[in-house]
RNA sequence: GGGCGGUUAGCUCAGCUGGUUAGAGCAUCUGAUUUACAUUCAGAAGGCCGAGGGUUCGAUCCCUUCACCGCCCACCA
């Protein structure tokens, strides 16, 4: 007799498991020559604090895939690791300080670097703790951080490769500007939000004309202070005279030409534009293309700098104020309109960026996307689903170049080193030395006295490497055993928000640097929002701490309830994860019923060697559906439809195994092959279901197959044809009907449930008599049924009972009561007519000499195949009419 | 401005190549339970499948127009 409690005690167990299988190394994988390999790299969280409930979905589906693969005897690579998040980090570095009353100026790199790196150590630890409580079945001894020594370098010669090809230039460009984070930002860091902004209307007047004014519009008025042209439509003839002419800057009295360009829109405001080379995109390239001078008014913390003149020391809103009321004094404001327009913000700190001139380093994307493209469309790497290949390649065809330089100090530092020189050869020394270790010296002058670039790199330049980085590249390269054998990687998971930042960048880095895909699958998985659509978040307050579930329902629990509703997004609440709880319990529970009932008949057996001629109906039943749910199981995993193979297991287990075959054997455990099958179909159960609920069904396994080893490395049920047994499902559907057609009308006619009722079965065939003879014990204990007798012609008159049909048989209750048999009668006769027409359509199609000569051999050979099924169903309803007459 | 997704029961969602009576979980209601599980069991009620048009013998499903919601991208100042 094994003791176990009614309810699941996930603490214990999930703390067991993990445990166990981190000591006994059961994730560890190696170059197997006899095995395929298959490989997940984690998409590396962030180590800017614990995982929220994005994580735990992220992490539980490539834990399936993973486990789900293992036991299909892949030689499977889980690699894990945690990113070092350059701007995310150190903003929460630096909110920590803020709270000490400090900044990261009060510290030296140095030391600043050295609170970075104890924050890392904490929170990495704890990130990789949460990991393991989740279940997740990583390859742990391989754990990488992007800032490991053998990372780094693997960053700075891509620097360095990418440099001496020419892909990487450093220039003076405008990009996005946070003045909070005080550093650059990618196109992809800076988002965009619709603000209500307004659209401001100044005059500038014309140079020696009285009263001749020259209108522009502008959203950020203050920047008028670093203009240094207006431009007009070349063919716009409002302005064709002022072409060539001079304007005043109001305010700086600077004198400013008129130019033509293309570019402009004579549709939008007034149809001229004012020109601010230093402080917009357009007007930096108008600026180039017109030679015009470039004013940056702006202090990097986004105070207006000298250049501002009497608005010098304002802050950026401030000084918009200032100039608007300055203007406004002038009559140099003409008109203020409402105006909505997409404002970029951080998207660390949120603060509204700057567009800023400054001299950066970018890398020309336009060669690496090509590659990157070409694989896409040619189907070497697929998404799922399919609808983000559009989403990627629409990026890729319009990639710009990467602004990868950024003035922080958490990050890999640019490789780059410049020559401060002893004076004897100044020309040569303003080439950087660009190198991926610490030159000794200046390869020109051969001074010592060199200087780093001050500048760290995107943290995407460090995560587009991951797929190889973290085997050692380039120290081992394709040459080497293990990249040879786990690159390319199989799967990507990650969340759609990615596909920009990172995806597509590891594909142009994979055909860049190892001359392959770095995957062929990437699954994008929805975005876990709170019950009102909000994205969970931490300022929002709104955010569901998973380890807070994993307390309160268990980790089987998270996962499970996580993945049966993530079709698309998820919006989660609280009680979502009942499901999971209520789950995991119904599988101890039937778990705990088979081991009470169970001698060691059924131990050591296997279901596939089971003969099932020598079985009843149910035990057949439930053989078949357990192998009709494992093929469908399947092929949704294979499909990456993880909710839909989720759903599949549930109702099996729950629907088919619990509440029917356990409770048709009740009374029968005495027979050997009640405990076989039972016992039989669970064990396989526990495998199928190991992957999406990983604890309980290892604990289960342990108590009910001891001494086969952890679950974990079980092999996958192979799929059994011959158990597939569609006419034991059949009858079996039949006496389910019947079942739960006397049980309606033991309802409607108000019975007591504990009370047994006399019955009449009405058959028409000696077949179906002697089908539900067989089967007479379970039909009446699953009814609460009493003498029910078995006739091939109706006794008893209609109107004296409650009557059932179930496909051909009919149960008569005698009652005091009519069921309505009209009714019954309408319904099918609606159903038979319906069924004719469709006949009646098909079979014109059929005679259309047009379709059966054009349309496609196996289209027509269908067609027929559904005709003659649907004579027969017509057929088949005609004789249910006739017998109820 | 461009693109994508959604609209199915009170709520959250399935419904994968068009075909019996459109499903599940939660919530509601009725009842059961000394017998593995109240984190249980049996049952009920609840749907013009967003609106219009089209294709078809037949449309939740395909085409088209529209409405609303959400997301992504975009240098109109």
């Amino acid at each position: 007799m094994i003791e176990l409690s009614p309810r699941f005690d996930f603490n214990e167990v999930d703390e067991k498991w993990s445990k166990f299988w981190v000591d006994n190394n059961l994730f560890h994988a190696r170059v197997n020559p006899d095995k395929n390999s298959y490989t997940v790299l984690i998409p590396p969280p962030n180590v800017t604090g614990i995982l929220h409930m994005g994580h735990a979905l992220n992490n539980t589906l490539q834990d399936i895939m993973i486990r789900y693969k293992r036991m299909r005897g892949f030689e499977t690579l889980w690699m894990p690791g945690t990113d070092h998040a350059g701007i995310a980090t150190q903003n929460v570095v630096e909110r920590q300080l803020a709270k000490e009353g400090k900044t990261r100026h009060d510290f030296s790199r140095e030391e600043f670097l050295e609170r970075l790196w104890a924050w890392k150590r904490e929170y990495g630890d704890t990130i990789i703790h949460q990991l393991k409580k989740l279940g997740a079945s990583c390859d742990w001894e391989r754990t990488r951080f992007t800032m490991d020594d053998g990372y780094s370098l693997a960053v700075r010669s891509v620097f360095v490769r990418l440099y001496e090809k020419g892909l990487i230039y450093q220039g003076e460009y405008i990009i996005n500007w946070c003045p909070r984070c005080q550093t650059a930002l990618s196109d992809e860091e800076a988002e965009h939000r619709d603000l209500q902004g307004n659209l401001y209307y100044l005059r500038y007047p014309v140079k020696n004309e009285e009263n001749a004014f020259i209108t522009v519009a502008t959203t950020r008025p203050e920047t008028m202070l670093g203009d240094t042209a207006v431009a007009v439509n070349p063919k716009d003839k409002r302005y064709k005279a002022y072409i060539g002419k001079t304007v005043v800057l109001p305010l700086v009295n600077r004198e400013i030409r008129v130019v033509a360009d293309e570019f402009v829109d004579a549709k939008f405001g007034t149809g001229a534009v004012k020109v601010t080379p230093a402080h917009d995109p357009n007007d930096f390239a108008m600026g180039r293309r017109h030679g015009l001078d470039f004013v940056n008014i702006m202090r990097p913390d986004g105070v207006l700098n000298e250049q501002a003149g009497d608005f010098e020391g304002m802050d950026r809103f401030e000084a918009r104020e200032a100039v608007i009321e300055e203007l406004s004094e002038l009559k140099l404001l003409e008109k203020i309109e409402p105006h909505t327009h997409a404002v970029g913000h951080c998207y660390r700190c949120h603060t509204v960026v700057e567009p800023y001139l400054s001299r950066q380093w970018f890398v020309r994307m336009g060669p690496l996307a090509k590659p990157a493209l070409e694989a896409v469309r040619k189907g070497k790497i697929k998404f799922y689903p399919s609808r983000w290949t559009k989403v990627y390649l629409n990026w890729m065809e319009n990639i710009r170049d990467w602004c990868i330089s950024r003035q922080i100090w958490w990050g890999h530092r640019v490789p780059v080193w410049y020559c401060a020189g002893d004076g004897q050869c100044k020309l040569a020394c303003k080439e950087p030395i660009v190198s991926p270790t610490v030159p000794e010296k200046c390869p020109h002058c051969g001074s010592t006295n060199l200087k780093q670039d001050e500048d760290v790199l995107d943290t995407w330049f460090s995560s587009w490497l991951w797929p190889f980085a973290t085997f050692g590249w380039p120290l081992e390269d394709k040459g080497s055993k293990e990249l040879a054998y786990f690159y390319p990687t199989s799967s990507l998971f990650t969340a759609p928000e990615i596909i920009f930042f990172w995806v597509a960048r590891m594909i142009m880095a994979g055909f860049e640097f190892m001359g392959d895909v770095p995957f062929s699958d990437v699954y994008i998985h929805g975005t876990v929002r709170d019950a009102k659509g909000r994205k969970m978040s931490k300022s929002l307050g709104n955010a569901i701490d998973p380890l807070e579930i994993i307390r309160e329902y268990g980790a089987d629990a998270l996962r499970f309830s996580l993945i049966i509703n993530s079709g698309q997004d998820l919006f989660i609440s609280k009680e979502k994860f009942e499901i999971g709880r209520n789950f995991a319990n119904k599988i101890w529970n039937a778990s705990r019923l088979i081991l009470m009932r169970v001698s060691s008949a059924g131990a050591g057996f296997d279901l596939e060697k089971i003969n099932t001629k020598a079985l009843d109906l149910p035990s057949r039943w439930i053989i078949s559906r357990f192998y009709a749910t494992l093929e469908k199981v399947t092929g949704a995993v294979e499909r990456y439809r993880f909710s839909e193979a989720e759903s599949l297991i549930y109702e099996f287990f729950w629907n088919n195994f619990c509440d029917w075959y356990l409770e048709v054997v009740k009374d029968r455990w005495t027979d050997e092959n009640v405990q076989r099958v039972a016992l039989g179909v669970l064990e396989k159960s526990l495998k199928m279901m190991h992957p999406f609920m990983p604890f309980v069904t290892e604990e289960l396994w342990n108590r009910t197959q001891e001494g086969k080893g952890s679950l974990c490395i079980q092999g996958w049920p192979a799929f059994s044809r011959k158990l597939v047994d569609k006419e034991a499902e059949r009858n079996m559907d039949v006496l389910l009907g019947l079942v739960s057609a006397v049980r309606t009308v033991r309802t409607q006619w108000n019975i007591n449930p504990g009370q047994t009722v006399p019955c009449q079965l009405i058959v028409r065939t000696k077949k179906a008599a002697a089908f539900l003879d067989e089967n007479l014990a379970m039909i009446k204990n699953a009814a609460r049924l009493e003498t029910v007798t078995i006739t091939e012609k109706a006794a008893v008159k209609a109107r004296d009972a409650a009557t059932v049909l179930v496909g051909e048989i009919k149960c008569v209750i005698p009652l005091s009561g009519i069921i309505d048999v009209d009714k019954e009668k309408k319904k099918i006769l609606a159903q038979a007519l319906e069924q004719e027409r469709a006949l009646e359509g098909l079979q014109k199609r059929l005679q259309n000499k047009e379709f059966v000569t054009k349309a496609p051999a196996e289209v027509v050979a269908k067609e027929k195949e559904r005709s003659v099924a649907l004579q027969a169903k017509v057929r088949e309803l005609k004789q249910v009419i006739a017998s109820l007459e």
